[in-house]
RNA sequence: GCGCCCGUAGCUCAGCUGGAUAGAGCGGCGGCCUUCUAAGCCGAUGGUCGGAGGUUCGAGUCCUCCCGGGCGCGCCA
């Protein structure tokens, strides 16, 4: 259940009864920040002194009355300024716990009542290219949230928007002809088409011919030259391979795959419709959109007086068109109510500049920018792809060592007799380990935030890392292993009671989830689910070392089984639902 | 020049959109393995929340200015 939805209701309408007023006000329900004030606080008595002209502890009070008989609250007292403190019935809890844990599906987690078709835009990696560190974030974040709005469940779409159709592919097709290599583009193509792209690349900078032959390459694919269009094709078709299989290692998956070369052939008309509304203008040759023109446009951008350049002087599309394009199909085909881009931050001012063309366009969609921070060095500066000793960092290599790491960490650990893993599951723990630490490293972090890489704390396996969190799972499989007993079959009889103080904190956790999905799904952000498992496996981890669960009897070591499923299902559930994997023994 | 973002413990970061005595991890210090996994648990230490004003019952959070850092700004994506 939506425990502080249902609170701010109960609070609400105490304040509305107790003060007799004419409509219901905001309870502003807050959980405490420490517990000797309760559990909850209601914080909406101040806000109404100045409103009713009374101090707020008298209004509280009332309140607190009217919260007293109510079944889930054990106690509502005034405090400080006129805060009202509840003190939630630890019976009530556990009979809240209890329902969860017979709902193995949605682990008490209610469903939305007004389903969203949303596109989730993540990953778009460019075609030809290696995924390299900077390309984690989108990829991983995107596929979060796709996993908890999906889990709400809404109705959503994971498009990887690629980039293929950029200008990148006349210096493809020109550089292969000149320095590619056959042998290298079967072995290994991807390495080779960044080695001839990087070549060509260079030699256009200072050599306008060769630049020129790129350009009219570029146009004959664009217009449908049949050998051009093959080579492109080759290229997107290993590119894809190799692109399928970092997403496998990553688990992420996408139900769409419409690249920018999806949308050319709807570019002009694109371009004719602002043109013909007056929503764009010719300008040096080039058609643009000047915010100065259009009174309705958002200030910051007639401020800034940055053109949206929709068709270059030559003729050509940029990206700012498809992105039109793509809105439009996704409205018009896919009948999407919103669409998430999940893009480094950097790119804010070009999708300020979408969604402001979308609105002038009258397109009815809920747009927005799912920003996230650069990915820094140990010097603070964006990193660059390669390290000191000059080596690409991509993506599969970072995965490699995590794996690496994580498996040498287990080797000793059962050397010293310390983990669990059997010799036939040493490869899939060092993989769900190694992956899920490399994740969790950057989804327990705000995406708003800029990140700093540092491989020690990515593949790190102690304190607030995605080692901690599995390790709780695992000691929570290994107490119904050790016991014998079935974790489903218990889960559907047990009744979950809470009197030892941790089993009272462990179980206040367990009753916040849905909450923190929600929140997490509604505001974008994945890091208050990692925050809140982090939180459950640290009151498990707790919970653990005071009570025996095994040893207890009767009703009690029934509850502790319930508890402890409770907390397996949820760990597993909200890892789950950013991506991570668990184990049952490591 | 214009526009966005950031500055919280030695380091890396949270801080639920204005609530009470600002929280974690790492590092350092001190304890805990004859009891369900020590990748664990418990404790102590560590802060003028960049600075100065302001708004109000109440500010790390909102406003103004200043200092310091990052990013984006006409034909790349």
């Amino acid at each position: 259940m939506l425990l502080e939805r249902y609170l701010e209701s109960l609070g609400s309408e105490a304040i509305q009864e107790a003060l007799g007023l004419d409509g219901p006000r905001p309870a502003l329900v807050r959980p405490t920040q420490d517990p000797k004030f309760g559990d909850f606080q209601i914080n909406g008595a101040m806000a109404l002194g100045k409103e009713l002209g009374r101090p707020p502890r008298e209004l509280a009070q009332p309140i607190a009355e009217a919260l007293t008989g109510v079944d889930a609250i054990a106690k509502a007292e005034v405090a400080g300024p006129g805060f009202v403190n509840i003190h939630l019935e630890p019976a009530w809890i556990a009979s809240k716990l209890t329902e969860a844990l017979r709902d193995p599906a949605r682990n008490g987690v209610p469903t939305v009542e007004d389903v969203s078709k949303i596109v989730v835009d993540f990953s778009s990696p460019n075609i030809a290219k290696q995924m390299h560190v900077g390309h984690l974030r989108s990829t991983i974040i995107g596929d979060a949230i796709a996993r908890i709005l999906s889990f709400m469940g809404h109705d959503v779409v994971r498009d990887n928007h690629l980039g293929d159709w950029g200008t990148q592919f006349g210096l493809l097709i020109v550089g292969m002809r000149e320095w590619g290599d056959e042998e290298a583009l079967h072995a290994t193509p991807v390495p080779e088409l960044e080695r001839v792209y990087k070549l060509a690349s260079q030699r256009a900078g200072n050599d306008d011919a060769f630049a020129e032959r790129a350009r009219a390459e570029l146009a004959k694919l664009q217009n449908g030259d049949e050998e051009n269009r093959r080579l492109w094709e080759h290229f997107v078709d290993v590119s894809r391979t190799t692109l399928n299989a970092v997403y496998a290692e990553l688990d992420v998956s996408f139900d769409t795959w419409l690249g920018e070369s999806a949308y050319h052939d709807a570019l002009p008309g694109v371009v004719e419709e602002l043109l013909a509304r007056g929503i764009a203008r010719v300008d040096d040759k080039a058609v643009c959109v000047f915010w100065d023109d259009i009174d309705s446009a958002p200030k910051a951008l007639r401020k800034q007086k940055t053109p949206f350049i929709v068709r270059k002087k030559d003729g050509a599309f940029l990206y700012s068109t498809t992105d039109i394009a793509t809105v439009q199909y996704r409205k018009e085909h896919l009948r999407a109510d919103r669409a998430l881009y999940v893009v480094d931050n950097r790119q804010g001012l070009h999708f300020q500049q979408l969604f402001a063309v979308m609105k002038l366009l009258g397109v009815d969609m809920d747009l927005e920018h799912i920003g996230f921070g650069t990915v820094l060095g140990n010097d603070g500066k964006p990193l660059r792809t390669r390290d000191a000793s000059g080596n690409v960092i991509t993506l599969v290599s970072l995965l490699e060592e995590s794996k690496q790491r994580a498996r040498q960490r287990i080797e000793e650990g059962i050397a010293e007799g310390r983990l669990r893993v059997r010799p036939e599951e040493i490869d899939e723990v060092s993989r769900v380990v190694g992956i899920g630490a490399v994740k969790y490293a950057d989804l327990r972090q705000n995406r708003l935030s800029d990140y700093q890489f540092d491989w020690d704390k990515m593949i790190s396996f102690q304190g607030n890392a995605g080692p901690y969190l599995q390790y709780a799972y695992a000691r929570c499989a290994s107490i119904f292993a050790k016991g014998e007993v079935d974790m489903d079959a218990m889960a559907a009889s047990a009744t979950i009671r809470l009197d030892a103080p941790a089993e009272q904190v462990l179980g206040k956790h367990l009753l916040r989830f849905a909450d923190v999905v929600y929140q997490a799904g509604t505001t974008s952000q994945p890091h208050l689910i990692c925050e809140h498992i982090y939180e459950l496996a640290r009151a498990f981890n707790g919970f653990y070392a005071e009570c025996p669960v095994l040893d207890a009897e009767g009703p009690t070591r029934e509850s502790r089984l319930g508890l402890t499923a409770l907390s397996a299902r949820q760990i597993r559930r909200g890892l789950g639902l950013v991506g991570i994997g668990v184990v049952d023994r490591m």
